[in-house]
Order: C-alpha cells, then structure tokens, then sequence
DNA sequence: GGTAAATTAAAACGTTCGTTTAAAACATAC
DNA sequence: GTATGTTTTAAACGAACGTTTTAATTTACC
C-alpha cells in the first residue's frame, strides 16, 4: 500500500523534504514528524538514514528503469531492430518525464531529487547511479546501430549530452516558470517531450564534429 | 594575490571542499584546517558561512559570464550583429568549459561545485542564479535572431536544453570516464567544445516540433 | 483470551555543528 | 618605541544531529 503503514510513510516523506530541502538538510527528525511517526522508526524499518536514502531512490529508480527498456523492447519489436533515433530518444525521455509530472506515480517529488543525487557526499551517487547500467548499455547500442557515422566516443559524449539536457524540465519545475515569463511550463509534458526528441535527435543526428579526431 | 592572505586561503579551501564533499556537508572546520586558519577567521573575514559560500560563487561568476558576453560581443562585431548559431553557442560553452578544466584560472574545483547548487537548502540558489540575468537574456536574444522559426517558447526551451547538457561533461569529470570505458576524457576541453557545439547547434536548428502549440 | 512477535514510543547518548567572546599577536604610523 | 587598528588565536556556548536503548503498545495467531 502506499498511504498506510510507517514503511512507506516513511519513504514518501523523507522523498518530498530530500526534494525541497535537500538530503544532507534534512533531518530524521523532519522525516519522522512529516510521517507522523517516532524518531527511531527509520532505524527499525531501514537500518539507518544512509539506507533509507537508497530506499527512496530505488522505489522510483527500478519502475523507471524498467519502463525505459520495456518501451525500447516494444520499438525495436516493431521495426526488427532498427527503430529510429525520434523513437529512441522517446523511449528515454518519456518516461522520465511522465514520472516527474504524474501525481499518481508519486514521482512529483522524485526527480527533483535525481539531480541533487550527485551533490551528495560520500560513494552514495556512484552506489546508485550503478542501477543505470543496463540502461545505459542498451540506449548506447540501440542508437549507435542508427547512427553508424559517428565514433564510439563520440556518440557516448552525445548520449551524455542528452541525459544532461533534460535535467532542464525535469528539476527546473521551479525557477523555469519564474525565469521565462511563464511561457516554459514544465508540467506540460507530452509538449515537451515532443520538444525534446525534436531537439535531441536532431542534435545526435548531426554530422561528426570537424577536426576531432577520436 | 591567490594563495597569500587568509581571506583567498580560505576561499580556495573552500572550493576545493565544497566540489569534493558537497556544501553542507563541509565544515567549517575543515575549511579553516584546510586553510591553515583559525576557526573563527570565516566569520572575521564574511561574517557567516553563508556569506562564505556566495563569496566563493561570485568570485568565479563575474568573470564567467563577462567572458561569455565578451566573446559574443565580439561575434556580433565581426558579423554585423548576426553571428551563426555555431558562435553563439560556442561564446556561451566554450568559457565554462575552459574554466572547468584551467587549473591556472582556478576553476577545477568549480565548476563540480555549480551542480550542487540547485542541491542547497534556503534561496541560495535562487540569489546565484540572478547573476546569469543579464546572460540569459543576451544569448535568447541572439539566439532568436538567428532562430526565427522557433516561437518563443520553443526558443527558451532549447535554450535551457542546451544550458542542461553541458552539465555533463563540466560535473561528470570522475564518473564519466569510469562509465565509458575511459573512451570519453572530459579533460579533453577543446574537441568537447567542438562536440558540443556540433550537437546544440544541430538541436537548435531543427525543425519546430510537429503538433506543439505554443 | 492469552501468548509471541512486530511495531511504536520516549528518553537519553555522544558528537559535531555554526557562532560568539575575549585575549593575544601582528602590523603600521607617528 | 609607543600607540592604534587589524588580524589571529584559543576556548566555550547552545543547538541540532544520527543513533541506541528500553519500555509500552499494537497486531496476528492458536
């Protein structure tokens, strides 16, 4: 269940003051009193704060994932292996993009979260950015077999520049608005996803950099 | 001078800190131990350690983005007042990514440090991030100047997709490598500006996205 | 209904934090 | 060389932190 018990109140308060607040800031005790439970609770359900972390991340991070190669499986289906970069792109993005905005997922407060990941201290972003292996092995495969012009290195560079691209939508819900006169809304999604391909396939798509050797 | 004085001792400790350990999670006392300094030399020369930690974004901010203006300045002189896309991305990525990875201009430890802002507590991110005004509005300008398919909307969205994926290769020095199998070298400055800009160019000038009103 | 296990509760532990205070050391000008 | 202003030092403050312990309470099962 997901509103009853001190587990997983446990997990959805502590998910929503690491995003507003951010990890390191926020307290055992904020987290306890914001799931109406005792201070000593986190230790009975997770051992510690440090693994109560991780539970935050994985309860997200494994459907994401899933999800991610579940629409890559259904494309190349589709296409015998050689679906188009648009559809690649989508199959990153999208879901990523729909777990961010859709209440029902409980993801609102999630990705907020992803990009204060890396500010941690410690080994935790290297322990958790781990579970994005298989991800990572199967969107550089699928689009260097679309785009054969390219090096190795440099389509690993131009993955990494699309996982960075939409860090934008995704944990700018706040100041984009504020920034840009109201006319970026984050919380238009599909738009935006369909903004983003456009964008990220054109910029994958691009011929070799000049004078670049590899 | 750099590395005489207490006051630019502890602002370098301080850096170099802030990028290895996160913000909050560095003390001031491993500042001042890093600084060779007394513990209470922090609030003798900025008054807290909030006004620490602006003091350590401004320093390297000004000349950050008055280089990025520079270059664009001097685009827009030679061309006329119409540089191409290529420059205008270029003037705006390529002075964060030579600071990044210049360990004369003191930047090393910097730029690591930009990501975990949007990471801190309170509005310290919000009162960072209202140095980039005067920058974010020159490169939308210029950049819808020589975008003039794109609505507005969809101008301001590839302008933040572009400030998103140069986060990568400016905070991914350690794990980047480590992930690509050492193919993808971020201390590799020069063909990465050209990597990136190859890419953003290419994404900005494509086609609107089909079935997006704006 | 009584028993055993699972869960919650309250209180305290030792540590570390940012900050403050007041004295010592240093520098500079007359 | 003494006086004045600046910088550094050492020590302590109260507050907040993660964690642990022990007891009370609830839950599940026979």
């Amino acid at each position: 269940m997901n509103q009853s018990g001190t587990h997983d109140r446990l997990l959805n308060a502590a998910e929503q003051l690491f995003a507003e607040h951010g990890i390191g800031a926020t307290s055992l005790r904020a987290i306890t009193s914001g799931a109406s439970a005792n201070l000593a609770s986190v230790h009975y359900h997770f051992g510690s704060k440090e693994a109560l972390i991780e539970a935050v991340f994985a309860r997200r991070l494994e459907p994401l994932n899933r999800e991610r190669c579940r629409l890559l499986d259904a494309e190349e289906a589709a296409t015998g292996g050689a679906p188009s970069i648009e559809s690649i792109v989508n199959a990153f993005v999208a879901p990523a993009m729909r777990l961010a905005y859709n209440p029902a997922g409980g993801g609102e407060h999630f990705m907020l979260l992803i990009g204060r990941l890396y500010s941690e201290p410690g080994d935790l972003a290297i322990r958790i950015t781990e579970q994005f292996g298989e991800v990572f092995q199967r969107f550089t495969s699928a689009l260097s077999r679309g785009l054969p012009h390219l090096s190795r290195t440099d389509l690993l560079w131009r993955f990494l520049f699309m996982v960075g691209s939409f860090s934008m939508p995704l944990m700018g819900r706040h100041f984009i608005p504020r920034r840009t006169g109201g006319l970026c809304d984050p919380s238009d999604v599909e738009n935006n996803i369909k903004r983003l391909v456009a964008f990220l396939a054109a910029g994958l798509r691009a011929a070799a950099p000049n004078g670049v050797k590899t």
